[in-house]
DNA sequence: AATGACAGCAACCGCTCTGAA
DNA sequence: CTTCAGAGCGGTTGCTGTCAT
């Protein structure tokens, strides 16, 4: 049995929230205080799902939430916590006052995995990017260790060709591979072959690059004429 | 000026967790 | 113990601004 779900998507908004509904979220909530999400929007006079609205509510509107930039102490307690806890954003969330997990985790994405990089860390192990190769090295020894002389062969021979093979995207998980999550192209496209019957690229990557590029032509285009 | 690429952030989706019945 | 609904979390996506070519 399937799990109902916590709104009915034919009758409720999705994307940006709008100033009126901004200030009818904020109206409510201060009037009777969070309650049940599930119940909030019809209550309020929304047209929002209540996970919507939860998220807007925490993520934006309430009054504790602090908006602008991180401080270089903020970063450094991200990080620290992080390498605690990995991506517990909620917890680390809750260690940083004003700040949301949302926030964090964006953040994280965006500065903090750049700046450790950039520092030769590696985000994911907090551990340097060198030692990560050698330990790296040293497992894939020891575990081949273990295998027999013919099975050693075999996979030497794979490795081998995962070395010199173009880069597949069935061999990673896609977040790997893909770029902020943009322009998720296979090596044949990236060759410049997009039509060809070998392209293995998801239906929607392409057509998502040609929406945001068709967008942006129109929306320049009509900044221009205003 | 036009176009494309990338960055940043708000919001959504789907899953798990938790507690009540 | 099982089932179910609601809340919460983390990953992902969509939109928009800005910069480079």
């Amino acid at each position: 049995m399937g799990r109902s779900p916590c709104c009915e998507k034919g009758h409720t908004y999705k994307g940006s929230w709008t100033r009126e509904e901004d200030e009818r979220l904020i109206a409510y909530i201060q009037a009777h205080g969070e309650g049940c999400w599930r119940s909030l929007p019809k209550a309020a006079g929304l047209l929002r799902c209540g996970k919507s609205c939860r998220l807007r509510w925490i993520n934006y509107l309430r009054p504790d939430v602090k908006r602008g930039n991180f401080t270089d102490e903020e970063d450094e307690l991200i990080i620290k916590f992080h390498s605690l806890l990995g991506n517990k954003w909620s917890i680390i969330a809750g260690r940083l006052p004003g700040r949301t997990d949302n926030e964090i985790k964006n953040h994280w994405n965006t500065h903090i995995k750049r700046k450790l990089l950039s520092r030769g860390i590696d985000p994911l192990t907090h551990r340097p990017v060198n030692e990560q190769a050698a330990i790296h090295t040293i497992d894939t020894v020891s575990s081949t260790a273990v295998l027999r002389e013919d099975e050693r062969q075999t996979n030497q021979e794979l490795n081998l060709e995962l070395q010199i093979s173009p880069p597949s995207l069935h061999s990673h998980p896609p977040q790997v591979l893909r770029k902020r999550n943009r322009k998720v192209i296979c090596f044949y496209c990236s060759l410049g072959l997009r039509n060809s019957k070998e392209c293995t690229c998801e239906g929607s990557s392409h057509s998502r690059s040609i929406q945001h590029v068709s967008f942006c032509t129109w929306r320049k285009a009509f900044q221009s004429e205003n």
